[in-house]
RNA sequence: GCCGCGGUGGCGGAAUUGGUAUACGCGACGGACUUAAAAUCCGUUGGUGGUAACACCUUGAGGGUUCAACUCCCUCCCGCGGCACCA
């Protein structure tokens, strides 16, 4: 018998897969099946066995899919824009197309060596023009509908990488690249207006099988409240000209009066209002301001600015803020209040003006404790005024609010607002604390924005039959000084205005990464289509992807932004389904020596001398079997070779088989196969993983302590149920039985249900429930003859003499509790 | 602060709707083979008491519901993750 040699089954398996075209997609499938893996960004770090766990999972669930007769789209691209190429083209000087296709080579032999069936005839790059030329043309559909659009704004700016931050690219005030503090700085940039989609982004979350991790992030994320706007009129001091109102926030509703509108999710502590907070940023904050304290604001203002971020990040942040010596009057009771500016009102979230209500709210209350401004309790849990140590949220009874008195906190909250919405001093309002996806870089390796300016015409789209506008190539990659390094080429930069003939220039920003991300789903099947961003027919048998695969990462950015993308197309009517993935699954992270996997942190375990040691085989299982595949796990040293003796034993069983030696079929093996049959299948639509590795072991552990009894089927079984997990030694077993065909052609074993059950059982008998025996009995026992049963039961009576039995309960198939007194 | 997830042997973990807690694997210990080691195979392995049969205890802590709780409810502790002055 020859020994378990992996690295020789292996390689020729991943041969003859190559030479056959195991892996070729079948695009004109009838059954089709679309599971995607996030692609990767090729970087210099290569793969460690933390980045197998993701493509393994993925892996084993299309080689089950297949076998369940699927034609599987399993592709693999590269989202090779970004800025780690373009740092590094910097730092070492190489052209960053030069260095993303050296890391890419390395990437797909890596994965390949996993033995993955990628269709690598699909293979996709963002960073190619037959890519981003349909980029760029689905940048030109969402200009043209008005979904995207340029504004001056202010934008988070990172001084050391010389570029715009988007949201998601700041972690605690700094730069995710380099962790510099991000400052503040105001340029014309382009956006897409994905808070249109605020509501279907939340609602549809409904519909799609995600895990709920996911869904509460994206909901958090998106953040909406419902509440109400409440007009707030306030007394102009002195006579002002005219200002040019932002937004609804700036109308004159008589000569010298006001409006202040103001966002508040709890009305109804309407009377405990005391005073007035606007960001320094609101526009009305020049009208109001008295000429004496005139000085005091805008040095207020000018601190604020460049002190926010610095401020955001400290821990008990004292409250700051300057009176502007001006007055509102609260709508409820037209009683004067003052007008304060803080930094703790942020411009961007409602109206950029609150209501203050001390004694009910955290932040007042200590606003108004430092200041010394008063405070008035409206709830109180008891019905009476209280003394208040602290900011009183709970619900409670209505107190000093006028009419209201008395009534419950709940129900003040509708009333005031009916009462106020008669009067037309408020209306309800939803807030969303995201933003506009702002899309601009200005930076060299990425799509550029096919978009030019015309002195005479403005802004003029390029001509769809112009596309791609390529990236052109220029010597020095380092950002300028606030623009894009493409301002140094000026055969990019000077063109031919498309609307009037004359002398125009081109955008020279790029567009963010996540933009080529938030498509290229719908990319591949058309991948070997030129003249299209996607073809109609592959799109509509293809698309939305079943299974998505990847990590938790990206749950608040690309997750986000790929919805968005489905959605926004789908009002285009360019696609017909409005949420990319029906099915997400996030794969966990490895650990090691307590920290995350990373060549950064230098823990990483390299494949190579595993595979060497072990086969890719072992690996695979070892990554499944260590524990729940969407949780966090700790490397184990051990666990490979566990997995390698596992494997062994398969192959010493499967090769030391010689043709059925017992004609009579073993009743309780025949029961075991079909009820690993079901317990593996069911484990695997449930993505256990690691529980599916476990019963095949135990299955094997069966069938080697019953190796005079097996028949062929009990072996074939075994290897089917393995393939997926174990493709390249299944596939050696399932030939060494005979078999011209590959296993991948064979169907997934089914399984009888009557077959999967236990003739016999073993009975528990429990005393007031505590297992005082256990009987085999037959599997369908009824309750009147296991009470018999139980009673006859020697270790049973040791508990039950002498005493009354109340009762008896009985699980059919499982126990039998007999309850005394 | 708010939201979410989790806490089970020496370790990774298992336990469809409440129904035998600790499957499977690792490690450890004992044995076989061997001059020896590795590899392989067999056995033991939650804790306490007991020669043993067996008994009692045990799923972060404490209560509760139930014939029966890792599972459901309440209070609390710890760990991880997300958001964070969002009104």
């Amino acid at each position: 018998m020859r020994q378990y040699s992996p690295q020789k089954i292996e390689q020729k398996w991943q041969k003859i897969w190559r030479k056959t075209r195991a892996h070729q997609t079948n695009l004109e499938s009838k059954k089709p099946y679309y599971c995607l893996d996030m692609f990767p960004y090729p970087s210099g770090e290569g793969l460690h066995v933390g980045h197998w766990k993701g493509y393994v999972l993925s892996d084993v669930w299309v080689r089950y899919k297949r076998m369940q007769g699927y034609d599987v789209l399993h592709p693999m691209g590269w989202d090779a824009f970004g800025l780690p190429a373009e740092n590094a083209a910097i730092e070492k000087g190489i052209h960053p197309k030069k260095f993303t296709q050296a890391n890419l080579k390395m990437f797909k032999k890596q994965l390949n060596d996993i033995g993955a069936m990628y269709d690598w005839s699909l293979e996709i790059n963002t960073s190619r023009p037959e890519y981003y030329k349909w980029t760029q043309w689905i940048f030109l559909q969402l200009y043209k509908n008005d979904l995207a659009y340029r504004k001056k704004a202010p934008v988070n700016w990172c001084p050391s990488c010389k570029t715009v931050l988007a949201n998601e690219q700041i972690i605690a005030g700094k730069c995710e690249r380099c962790g510099q503090d991000v400052t503040t700085k105001y340029l014309k940039q382009w956006f897409f207006r994905i808070t249109k989609y605020a509501d279907p982004l939340i609602d549809d979350l409904e519909k799609i099988d995600w895990p709920e991790k996911v869904k509460t992030m994206q909901k958090n994320w998106i953040g909406r409240s419902g509440g109400v706007e409440v007009e707030f009129k306030a007394k102009v001091p002195e006579k002002r000209a005219f200002l040019t109102a932002r937004r609804r926030v700036l109308y004159w509703t008589k000569p010298k009066e006001l409006t202040i509108p103001v966002f508040t999710t709890r009305p109804d502590t309407l009377f405990g209002t005391t005073y007035l907070v606007l960001a320094p940023e609101h526009p009305l904050v020049k009208v109001l301001t008295t000429k004496d304290k005139k000085e005091e604001v805008s040095s207020y203002i000018e601190k604020t600015k460049k002190e926010r971020e610095i401020e955001r990040i400290s821990e008990e942040k004292e409250k700051t803020g300057v009176f502007i010596s001006a007055y509102a009057l609260n709508p409820v009771n037209n009683q004067k209040i003052p007008i304060w500016i803080s930094d703790y009102v942020l411009p961007t979230y409602g109206t950029g003006a609150i209501m203050c209500v001390p004694a009910h709210d955290k932040r007042d209350f200590a606003f108004a404790k430092k200041f010394k401004l008063p405070i008035v309790q409206v709830i109180s849990p008891t019905g009476k005024e209280t003394k208040l140590k602290e900011a009183y949220v709970e619900e409670g009874k209505m107190i000093n609010s006028g009419e209201f008195d008395g009534i419950k906190s709940e129900q003040a909250e509708d009333k005031i607002t009916d009462w106020l919405k008669k009067k037309n001093l408020a209306r309800q309002t939803v807030n969303y604390r995201f933003r506009d996806w702002l899309i601009s870089r200005q930076r060299y390796w990425g799509c550029p924005i096919p978009i030019i300016f015309c002195e005479k015409c403005g802004e003029v789209p390029v001509d769809e039959k112009d596309l791609p506008v390529r990236l052109p190539k220029i010597k020095d990659y380092k950002p300028l000084e606030g623009e894009s390094p493409l301002a140094r080429s000026s055969k990019f930069v000077d063109v031919v205005c498309p609307g009037c003939g004359g002398m125009a220039q081109r955008e020279i920003d790029t567009m963010d990464t996540f933009v080529d991300s938030a498509w290229y789903f719908l990319r591949y099947p058309s991948a070997h289509i030129r003249d299209k961003a996607f073809d109609e027919e592959l799109t509509k048998r293809w698309l939305p992807i079943d299974a998505y695969i990847g990590g938790i990462e990206h749950a608040t950015g690309h997750l986000i932004f790929f919805r968005f993308m489905a959605k926004a197309l789908k009002d285009l009517k360019l696609i017909d389904f409005d949420e990319p993935a029906q099915r997400l699954f996030n794969q966990g992270m490895i650990y090691y020596k307590g920290a995350k996997m990373s060549k950064s942190k230098g823990n990483v375990i390299s494949p190579d001398p595993l595979i060497k040691k072990y086969g890719r085989d072992s690996i695979r299982g070892y990554e499944l079997f260590m524990g729940p595949p969407e949780q966090d796990i700790e490397w184990s040293d051990q666990g490979v070779p566990g997995v390698y003796r596992f494997l062994q034993k398969v192959w010493n069983l499967v090769t030391s088989y010689q043709s059925a030696t017992s004609q009579q079929p073993n009743k309780e093996l025949e029961q075991l196969m079909h009820g690993t049959i079901k317990k593996v299948t069911e484990d695997l639509e449930r993505f256990h993983l690691n529980t599916v590795v476990s019963a095949l072991m135990e299955y094997t552990n069966q069938l080697t302590a019953n190796n005079q009894q097996l028949s062929t089927e009990h072996l074939e079984t075994l290897l089917l149920l393995l393939a997926p997990i174990a493709p390249h030694l299944s596939c050696e077993l399932w030939q060494k039985l005979g078999h011209k065909e590959s296993i991948f052609k064979e169907k997934w074993p089914k399984y009888k249900e009557e077959l999967a059950k236990a003739e016999k059982i073993e009975l528990v008998i429990q005393v007031n429930g505590k297992v005082r025996d256990k009987i085999e009995v037959e599997a369908e026992i009824q309750e009147e003859k296991a009470k018999e049963i139980a009673l006859a039961s020697q270790k049973v009576q040791k508990f039950t003499e002498g005493k009354k039995i109340i009762k008896t309960i009985f699980v059919p198939g499982k126990l039998i509790n007999i309850v005394v007194d």
